[in-house]
DNA sequence: AGCATCTCTAATGCAAACGT
DNA sequence: ACGTTTGCATTAGAGATGCT
């Protein structure tokens, strides 16, 4: 197989990854077995990709009776395993409705636009370098994002914007789908910049609403002979497409894409949030070289570096995260291929269900029917105890105490097993931020004095269908019901897109050149379901001036995108608010640290939950609130270490200086007495004050070091 | 044929135990 | 009090085989 075959190859794969569900149901299912095996292993060895491909290209020939099972078999098991990394949980519409507004005010609507562009770029790039590098070809890529903005017409504000990519580009049957409102919004539990082209969807449909004006993609892939030009017409609320021909007018990129639209906004008082965005997008991507032409001025960011962040790999959504809508869709799409056994299902569409916790699971339905039909609010109960800080208190006195309080005060109006619950308590298995996720089945019967006897028929067994499952309303939320409140690992990490340690250094650090920094990465941790992880980068002194403002001191960065507006409710924001940097020697609590400093904080997490609908501000959560301050305290200890050195430097320096006035002083004076050389007294009187009050930050000071704390 | 179970190994995360 | 080590429980993934 040839070098270009295979680059090929990867090429299509990462493509059809995007592919939304739609496009593959018109086929039959083996088909879609195939297709989508070929698809979705790109990872493995040579040797199993091969006979994939070999079982591939042999489809139409007539097979060896063992070998078609086996292949068969094989097909179909990676393939159901495949599955799972795109099902799809909502459609477009309401997509759309989450992600359009920041479009709604006239000086945000250029800067959205090209957050969206230019987030579709970089993972474009991304695909790129990553379907170059599986091919095995290690010649570096130069990568290109380029931003033009124009005002061609000043008084009614009317913006031309286009962003390219030399990305993987999109084939020219995709575009179709990607153009169209209303299409597919197929949602990947992994981190991803943008939600699969939705944003600039929207950009689209606000820049026909302002100007009336059609938007323009013109596409090459790799593997495509010549570029192609659409053009789509949003009015009217439905989408037209007008034109869709080969490009021919000008130089297009070996495989790329740009995307160009009209729209009406206030571009000066987008201005500086839209360059800021473009200086950080830089300081993020080192790989990529940024060009941002605006009304015939450039500004140009080379690229620095020749690593890039990995893609991160789509992994089935978690048990505990799942809601009542999203596991219908989730079995109606899986009835709608075949119906198959729930226990199967479940191990399939979720991660971290395996046959252990189908059997939990059918026992914890007939637990919590149970409460149902009791009227026992099981869960308000157990929180109660749980977020109880008095029975946390009581620890020390003693299980009798805590029992006595559950009993006589707490939860008095409950027959529960006190003695058994104090002992959770005593335990930990009861504190707080515990809930019943983390009592076994044993345990829940126990707190609660169930007579296994008495506990309901189950619902459905491990072999009922999905089929009857869907059917029945009250099913698919006792299901949903026992799925949140039952106990499943954290999900795997795999779907997260940290920046590597070097391209986050090399980013910044070109970017601000300051004289010391410290990096800190945390361990992946997770909340409700999804896995997150925090990186933080503090800089300090070099170029980075003391007087900044708040936003400049603080840059938050989401799944690789820089946050720029909504500043003031951003989860990062207020978590270093808390943060007593007095002890750093940053500042104080209350502020952002004050003097020539900078945190850089990255948060990456699959549908990481935002506060506002434009993606500008991330929501409150305790687990990231939690991780952002380790992470930031850490870097500040680090920082504020330095800042001390630096200011007992400045206190030697001064003492050295008066030494050394007085050196010469001394030496002349031991000449006039015992006649001395002055010369040499006084040189070895400086070398002994340069020992004695060495001054670190004057000498030449090896680079700074980067320092991982892995708590 | 279609789906399950069984077995094994590797990987993962948690919590108790340990050491400083 | 803190961070590290260790053991335990669980899932994932692969192959072989068994049930209806």
């Amino acid at each position: 197989m040839s070098n270009q075959q295979t680059l090929l190859d990867t090429m299509f794969k990462s493509i059809d990854k995007t592919k939304p569900k739609e496009e593959i149901k018109e086929e039959k299912p083996i088909q879609k077995i195939e297709v989508e095996t070929a698809v979705e292993e790109p990872q493995k060895e040579v040797a199993v990709k091969e006979e994939q491909i070999t079982a591939r290209s042999q489809k139409q020939k007539p097979l060896v009776k063992e070998e078609l099972s086996k292949t068969k078999h094989r097909a179909r098991r990676e393939a159901e395993d495949a599955i799972h990394s795109h099902i799809r949980l909502q459609s477009a519409e309401q997509l759309l409705k989450r992600v359009d507004t920041g479009f709604g005010q006239k000086s945000r609507a250029p800067f959205q636009t090209i957050v969206e562009g230019v987030q579709n770029a970089a993972d474009a790039v991304d695909k790129a370098r990553e379907a170059q590098k599986k091919s095995g070809h290690n010649e570096d890529y130069n990568a290109q994002i380029t931003v033009r903005v124009e005002i061609i017409d000043k008084s009614r504000g009317e913006l031309a914007i286009s962003i390219e990519d030399n990305g993987i580009g999109i084939p020219k049957g995709k575009v179709a789908i990607i153009m169209r409102a209303g299409g597919t919004g197929t949602v990947e539990y992994k981190a991803s910049r943008s939600q699969q082209g939705i944003g600039w969807k929207a950009a689209a449909i606000y820049s026909n609403q302002s100007t009336g004006k059609p938007a323009e993609i013109v596409s090459k892939t790799y593997f495509e002979k010549q570029p192609h030009r659409h053009v789509y017409d949003y009015g009217k609320g439905k989408v037209t497409k007008i034109v869709e021909e080969n490009y021919v007018e000008e130089e297009f990129p070996e495989h790329g894409t740009r995307m160009s639209l009209y729209l009406i906004g206030d571009y000066p008082r987008a201005r500086n949030n839209v360059k800021e965005f473009m200086k950080r997008m830089a300081a993020v991507h080192p790989y990529i070289t940024f060009i941002f032409h605006e009304n015939g001025t450039v500004i140009k960011y080379e690229k620095r570096s020749g690593a890039s962040i990995p893609i991160p790999i789509p992994v089935p959504p978690h048990p505990n995260s799942v809601d009542i809508g999203q596991l219908k869709d989730m079995l109606a799409a899986q009835s709608r291929e075949r119906s198959i056994w729930i226990s199967g299902f479940l191990k399939r569409a979720f991660c971290r269900i395996g046959s252990k916790s189908i059997d939990d699971l059918i026992e914890r339905t007939t637990i919590l029917m149970y409460f149902d039909e009791k009227g026992v609010f099981a869960g308000d109960i157990i929180k109660r105890i749980a977020q109880s800080d008095k029975a946390a208190r009581l620890k020390k006195e003693g299980p009798e105490k805590i029992e006595y309080y559950l009993e006589k005060v707490l939860v008095r109006d409950y027959e529960i097993d006190f003695k058994f619950a104090s002992e959770l308590v005593m335990k930990g298995r009861l504190a707080s931020g515990k809930n019943i996720r983390f009592l076994s089945n044993d345990d829940i019967i126990r707190l609660f004095k169930i007579e296994k006897s008495k506990l309901p028929k189950p619902p459905f067994t491990p072999k009922t269908t999905v089929n009857m499952i869907l059917s029945d309303d009250g099913k698919v939320r006792l299901l949903t019901e026992t799925l949140r409140s039952m106990f499943f690992p954290a999900p795997p990490i795999d779907s997260l897109m940290p920046i590597p340690k070097d391209v986050f250094i090399d980013g910044f650090i070109t970017l601000y050149k300051p004289d010391n920094y410290f990096f800190i990465e945390r361990k992946p941790s997770s909340t409700s379901g999804r896995p997150i992880q925090v990186q933080v980068l503090g800089m300090y002194g070099g170029e980075i001036p003391s007087d900044m403002k708040d936003q400049e001191k603080l840059i938050r960065i989401a799944n690789s995108t820089p946050l720029i507006y909504e500043f003031g409710s951003d989860i990062v924001t207020q978590t270093c608010k808390d943060i007593d940097w007095s002890r750093y020697k940053l500042g104080r609590r209350g502020e952002l640290p004050s003097g020539p400093v900078i945190f850089v904080v990255h948060v990456t997490s699959p549908q990481l939950k935002y506060l506002g609908v434009a993606k500008q501000a991330i929501g409150s959560d305790d687990v990231i609130a939690s991780e952002i301050k380790f992470a930031v305290q850490a870097a500040a200890r680090k920082l504020g270490e330095h800042v001390k050195r630096l200011e007992k430097d400045k206190a030697a320096g001064q003492v050295r200086k008066y030494l050394e006035r007085y050196a010469r002083v001394v030496s002349e004076t031991l000449n006039k007495m015992i006649d001395t050389d002055t010369d040499a007294v006084y040189t070895s009187l400086i070398d002994e004050i340069k020992r004695r009050r060495p001054m670190v930050f004057e000498e030449p000071k090896p680079p700074a070091e980067a320092v991982d704390v892995e708590e």
